[in-house]
DNA sequence: TAGATTGTTAATCGATTAACAATC
DNA sequence: TAGATTGTTAATCGATTAACAATC
């Protein structure tokens, strides 16, 4: 597949597809039009037609998109029909929680290493894997040769942490640590900033209390 | 403050400018320009005037912007000047993860209550607060004037959550569950969908991969 | 005052939506 | 075939960038 060039907002759009036409496969909906599509995210028909005319032709004239097939499409262009074997760094609360996480909807991640510096913590099992010790990621990275790496270290560590991730020779980091960490082009990348979103929230509480007023003028 | 209609665009890049200015109070950094900024965070510094401007006048010409100043203002814009009375609902790994990360970045965000229905968990205590059963949910949260309710169920429970929350008269909904809640008008909702944020990264990671053999091209 | 840098308008760029021809 | 709905082009809208006048 030679991809065009894709805006980060339509991928960004990719994986809300892939939820709810998750959601109808569920439910055994077999087809669906862009119009009822769009009703159900809640954006327009003409915006769907264009997102997945990017990636290929997924439906038929007259008729509509087959769930199934969508999904399946989608699941390929996102890189989901892949297994990746994957290490946690930082078994805090929140490792553990994105261990269980990827345990449960356990389609295609694979935690293979936890890693950590606090030797209470190096020996503990948790879902079947041992935690080990921070110093041996690199090697094991390379050994194993591990596609993702999970940073749930604090901020001060997880440039270090990623690093050595891509020196160890990973694909692509998942970052959680509130910082935006310097990485060479050729490894992926993609953050979650849990403060962010929080203050985007108390930003909408906030202009919501104005807004009361504002209706008055 | 009489704002206009201010884009998604721009609030979500609100928080990223907060932590940058934050971390360059940290450094005893007492003033900034525009384009040292921009360098800083890897945009332009015409986006960041107009940005700043869009709420006010925080600079001042032939000199910058004060630090202190621009990042005292960025919190109140964000409605971080104030305090939020929050409960999380779900005790589950991520319920304490949040719970933990919300106590140590302490500023602003009192979890004063924690729910679950699983009667192995309710009583227990985390940073001295007590799991309550969750069919107390409402009541308390009417009673105690919870401003932030914050979700960490399963997808299937967390609609009825919301349903709530809504109820009890929360402000703001900050939801973990891979589902796009409805809620009225009036709250506030924000989702961390960390599905849809993985699967951004495997796709960032397959193009990269194309993106191999299409430099041969 | 001269130099620097903001605030703000105008130009550009990209993304979304509308419209319709193609076709199942 | 007629009806429906996609695929795709064209029009619109909004967001980003460039430019420069205002001003500290």
């Amino acid at each position: 597949m030679n991809y065009p060039k894709i805006s980060k907002a339509i991928i960004r759009r990719l994986p809300k597809y892939r939820r709810y036409l998750g959601q109808l496969k569920r439910q055994g909906v077999e087809k669906i039009s862009s119009n009822e599509l769009s009703e159900l995210i809640g954006c327009t028909a003409s915006q769907i037609r264009q997102d997945f005319n990017t990636f290929g032709e997924f439906g038929q004239q007259g008729y509509g998109y087959s769930v199934n097939y969508l999904y399946d499409e989608i699941n390929k262009i996102l890189g989901l029909d892949k297994e990746y074997k994957t290490v946690i760094v930082g078994v805090g609360n929140l490792g553990q929680a994105l261990t269980n996480y990827t345990y449960y909807y356990k389609i295609g991640f694979n935690i293979i290493g936890l890693f950590d510096v606090n030797p209470k913590i190096i020996g503990n099992k948790i879902n079947d894997v041992v935690v080990s010790d921070y110093s041996d990621l690199e090697a094991y990275v390379e050994k194993e040769a591990i596609d993702i790496g999970i940073i749930t270290v604090n901020r001060e560590n997880a440039q270090a942490v990623a690093d050595t991730l891509v020196k160890g020779g990973v694909k692509g980091i998942w970052n959680f640590a509130p910082i935006d960490l310097k990485v060479p082009k050729h490894v992926a990348l993609n953050s979650v900033h849990l403060s962010d979103s929080l203050h985007e929230l108390t930003y909408m509480i906030s202009t919501m209390e104005h807004a009361g007023r504002e209706d008055r003028d």
